[in-house]
DNA sequence: AAACAGGCCTAAA
DNA sequence: TTTAGGCCTGTT
């Protein structure tokens, strides 16, 4: 990957696909947001950055060691995303629909912020998923000085382990509250290690991911392939499961698409909520 | 007004 | 093993 340091921070020459409108939107993470002139200022890992669109690439308000440290591995610069497009191409549905997303990536987010965000996520829609996730980091991340203005990070798990419920009442997260405190709990203390579920077969981390409360296959697939790296992670959720249906009937396996079936999720995702699918 | 959201849990077949 | 109803809250 090309980059250099330049005026604002470093300029990088994607190699393939990179849309940050098909990225962000595609519904893996809530802390992205688009400016008037589609340029994107997102809180993740700890920091506030800005993305923008200039003369044969883009510009990230970032240090070089962070572009090499961070932003490199969160935008998943390592893997050619052209050829995974081509490898699922298998049909003329995955042909629509990975032509449909070229652009999209899968980030390499924040595992605990995946963790509590997607719990947020349940029976939710995506406004209001970012409402309650930015009310979070303003009322208990750190705050971080930008372009001016603040930002917050998003919360330690620590830190949540250390509230009460009634501290969270302003979030009107409802019932997934006793969810995300207990999660946090559960990181907080030890029971459940995120660093070491990456190193774990997909099987063994949804297994144990599921033990949580307030964690089923949706969320907990979610977590495993927006933030751990196993990249056979399927989730399924009213919108897949209807496009699934329509395509490859019920009793379609996932491992078909083999280690590319999380990407495959993602096309197939984009394409039933944005695309013209003639058969859902 | 009543139903429904990008699920999960529990109880009951 | 599968299914129904309830759950906080906001929106339609």
């Amino acid at each position: 990957m090309q980059s250099e340091t330049t005026e604002g921070g470093i300029f990088f020459r994607p190699e393939d696909d990179f849309d940050p409108a098909k990225i962000f939107e595609c519904g893996q993470c809530f802390r992205w947001n688009p400016d008037r002139s589609g340029t994107y200022t997102g809180v993740a890992m700890g920091r506030a950055v800005r993305l923008q669109a200039c003369e044969g690439g883009y510009i990230i308000s970032c240090t070089e060691k962070d572009f090499a440290d961070i932003w490199f591995d969160y935008f998943d610069f390592g893997r050619h995303y052209a050829d995974m497009r081509a490898r699922l191409s298998t049909d003329a549905y995955m042909r629509a629909a990975c032509e449909h997303g070229a652009g999209i990536r899968l980030l390499n987010q924040d595992k605990w912020e995946t963790l509590c965000s997607f719990i947020l996520s349940q029976c939710n829609n995506i406004g209001r998923i970012k409402k309650i996730v930015e009310a979070l980091c303003r009322a208990h991340g750190d705050p971080i000085a930008f372009e001016g203005g603040v930002r917050y990070t998003f919360p330690s798990a620590e830190k949540l382990a250390s509230l009460q419920a009634e501290d969270l009442v302003p979030l009107r997260a409802g019932y997934r509250v006793p969810y995300i405190l207990s999660a946090a709990r559960s990181v907080a203390e030890g029971r459940l290690d995120l660093d070491a579920l990456s190193g774990l077969s997909f099987d063994a981390a949804l297994h144990a991911l599921k033990a949580e409360r307030g964690i089923g296959d949706k969320v907990a697939n979610c977590v495993i392939l927006f933030s751990l790296r196993i990249p056979e992670a399927f989730p399924i959720d009213v919108h897949m499961k209807r496009a699934v249906e329509a395509h490859y009937g019920k009793l379609f396996d996932p491992s078909v698409f083999g280690e590319l079936a999380g990407l495959a999720q993602q096309y197939m995702f984009h394409y039933q909520r944005t695309g013209k699918d003639p058969y859902t």
